[in-house]
Formats: structure tokens, C-alpha cells, sequence
DNA sequence: AGGATTAAATAGCGATCGTTATGAAAACAA
DNA sequence: TTGTTTTCATAACGATCGCTATTTAATCCT
């Protein structure tokens, strides 16, 4: 996985693979197939591991904001971190390939994509639940916050710090959607003051 | 350009070079040496033509706020017209190598940071100018744009719409620091009207 | 027109890619 | 202990990688 992640599916070759696992190509091969599967199955691990952070805050947070201001501040951690390599293992595994892998590009644009609607139907329910306007576009929200995660990871690979990504992600938080009642409580009670 | 643009460094291969170029791998080394230099050539070729906007924007606006703007907006134009690959060359071709590619990833690195670099000169032009609070980061808010034109940049290759970048560029722009003064005319309008 | 020089194309270099056939060692059955 | 099965490593497969020596075609100068 930690190969796949620091070189990217075409980049990390078998002998790389073979090497990190201490095995040989046979036993590589009769274990997980190839090297299309092996992959699959480490993404699939990565999943459940080191990436599984956004899908616990999206889950465990009793708001959608605290749960996007969670993933993203679990993320300026886990992407700087030096235990293993940095950024996101989904994004930065096939941004650029051959034609030969296409169609591991596309398995994992799906599986973005899924990322991404996690965090829409999480932020809709907020919606159906008052916490944000009626009139909020759910996966216009998503998109973004999912743009500034992807950023972040490449960001993190190119050797930003824990703490500069940290600040992004306060900036990021300002363009959250006001409270529908907010403001209006606000005003409201300004003008209970003022009568 | 484009084979470069599209495959990344890697996996664009000599002879999907020279059949792009129309000409033979020998007219391709005595002309430009070897791959990295031609790749060299051809980021240069990007960062001054597709990718000349950036620089653009920072040099011809007048305010570093319209600047930072524009630059975003023209990036939803840019990252997905179909008359070239998708997504920003800078960003999508070296985000994974191989260990014998290192220093065209770091060179790489290093554009980007430049890019980055001219940003927050902008950005502390703003500030120096009073359009910005002296209190300004300029550093981080040139992290953020960054960071958000990468996400961008992948969410263009994922296959995002202009219009879903062009969403995105106005959340992003939502967390552009207050002006100092704004608010302050705002609160003694208010004053001034109420007294 | 014809020899000298430049240009480009064919063919192939060693190395490495993903993958597998083959042979040797180890574990088990009788 | 011997024969059988299983495990695993050595070695090599065809294909492609970046790159270049060699040969053919075109251009130039007299």
C-alpha cells in the first residue's frame, strides 16, 4: 500500500512491490492475481485504514459543519504525516497515467466521486434538519470542500506543513453557508433591544 | 505539449512523442537533447501560453482581490476547455513518479511554489496599498487560492464542469479577508444615522 | 551533372516492464 | 523411508522503455 501511495500505480513496479513485501513475483502473483487487483485491494485497505478518517467525522459529528471542519482538520494531519507517505493515497495514486491503466483511472475517479457524495448527503441532511438554508445547494458545497481536501493533498505531497494546511482550512471554513436563523436571530434580537 | 499535458511525464512514452510531433526519435533527441529537456521546454511552452493567465491577472488588476478572482475564474475557463487536456499541466504532470524522475518532480515543486510565490506578492501589494488589514497573512491566503486552484485542477481531470469550478471560485472568494475600513464605515454609518 | 554534406529513417542497443514456465526445496502420506 | 504433493525461488518470456549507431535519402556547392 505505502509503495502504491508514495509512486502511484504505474510508477510502483513489481520488483518495487515484491520488495517492500519480501516476497517474490509468483507468490505476488498467485496471492492477488496482478497487478490491477493488488492495487484494487490496497486502495480497499487504505479505505478502511489511514483514509477511513473523513468517512468516521462525516458519520460522527452531530453537524454537517463540525463534520467538514473535522474531516478537514483530520486531513491536515493525516496528509503531513511522516509514518507514512504524504497526501491522499486516492488522489494521488493515478492523476496521470497511460493508456494501458484508463481504467484504474476511471475505478478511482468512481470511487472520488463517492467520496464526494458522502459529503453531500451528509451536508443535505443538515439542511433537512434546519441546521443550514433551505436553499443551500448540498453538492455545490460538497464540490467544494472536496476541491480544497483534494488541494490539500497535493499540497501536503509538494511538502507543505500540518500548519499551513490547518490555516486553509480555517479560510475554507468562512465560506460555509450562514445559518438560515442566525442572522435573523440576530436581527431579531437587535430589534427587541432597540423597541 | 498535449502528450505531456495529458499522460504526465512518465507515462507519455518516446514514441507517443514522436508520433504526436510527426517525426522520428532521432530528429527528437538531435533537436532537444533528451525527454526531460524536451519536457522542460514544453512546461515553459505552457507557462507561457495556456498557462500565462495566472500571470496575467496578478499583473493587470487593480485590486489584489479582483486579481486573486479573475485568476480563479479564468482557471474554470482554462482547466476545461476541450481544445486541450483537462486540468492544469503544472499540477497533473509529475503528482507521481518514479524514483528516476525525482528531479523533474522537484523541479516541478518548485514552479508551482514560484506560482504560489507571486500570489502572496500580490496579495502583499493589497495590503501595503490599504486594501487589505495589515494583520493580513498574505502567505496563508496565498496557500488557500493555491490550494484551491490544485483542487480545481483535479476536480477539471475528475471531469468537473466550468460551472461547477465557476461554483466553487465564488465559495472560495467568500473567504477573502474583510477590508479593514469596510466594515468600520459600515458600523459609523450606522452610528452616524443613529445619532 | 556529380561529389560532399546535411538531414532523417530504419533498425537495434541494453534495461526494465508485467508476467509466467520451470526446477528445487519442504511438508505431508503411506 | 519413500513417493507425492505443495511451496516457493530462479530464470526467462515477449513487449516496451529511453536512446543511438548505422544506413538511406535529400540538399547543397562547384
Amino acid at each position: 500500500m505505502h509503495v502504491f501511495w508514495e509512486r502511484g500505480y504505474e510508477a510502483a513496479s513489481i520488483s518495487d512491490l515484491t520488495a517492500a513485501m519480501g516476497i517474490t513475483p509468483p507468490s505476488l502473483y498467485t496471492a492477488f492475481g496482478d497487478k490491477a487487483q493488488l492495487f484494487l485491494e490496497a486502495i480497499e485497505r487504505y479505505g478502511k485504514g489511514p483514509g477511513g478518517f473523513g468517512q468516521r467525522a462525516l458519520d460522527e459529528e452531530p453537524t454537517a459543519r463540525r463534520a467538514v471542519h473535522r474531516l478537514l482538520n483530520e486531513a491536515a494531519d493525516e496528509l503531513t504525516q511522516d509514518c507514512h507517505p504524504l497526501g491522499c493515497m486516492m488522489v494521488m495514486a493515478t492523476t496521470n497515467c497511460s493508456v494501458a491503466a484508463e481504467h484504474i483511472q476511471t475505478a478511482l475517479v468512481k470511487r472520488r466521486a463517492l467520496g464526494v457524495a458522502m459529503m453531500q448527503a451528509r451536508i443535505q441532511r443538515g439542511i433537512d434538519e434546519g441546521e443550514l438554508p433551505v436553499a443551500t445547494d448540498a453538492g455545490a458545497i460538497a464540490n467544494f470542500y472536496a476541491t480544497v481536501y483534494q488541494g490539500m493533498s497535493m499540497q501536503a505531497k509538494d511538502g507543505a506543513t500540518r500548519g499551513s494546511l490547518l490555516a486553509s482550512v480555517e479560510m475554507a471554513m468562512r465560506s460555509w453557508p450562514v445559518a438560515a436563523d442566525a442572522p435573523r436571530r440576530a436581527a431579531n434580537k437587535r430589534a427587541t433591544a432597540a423597541s
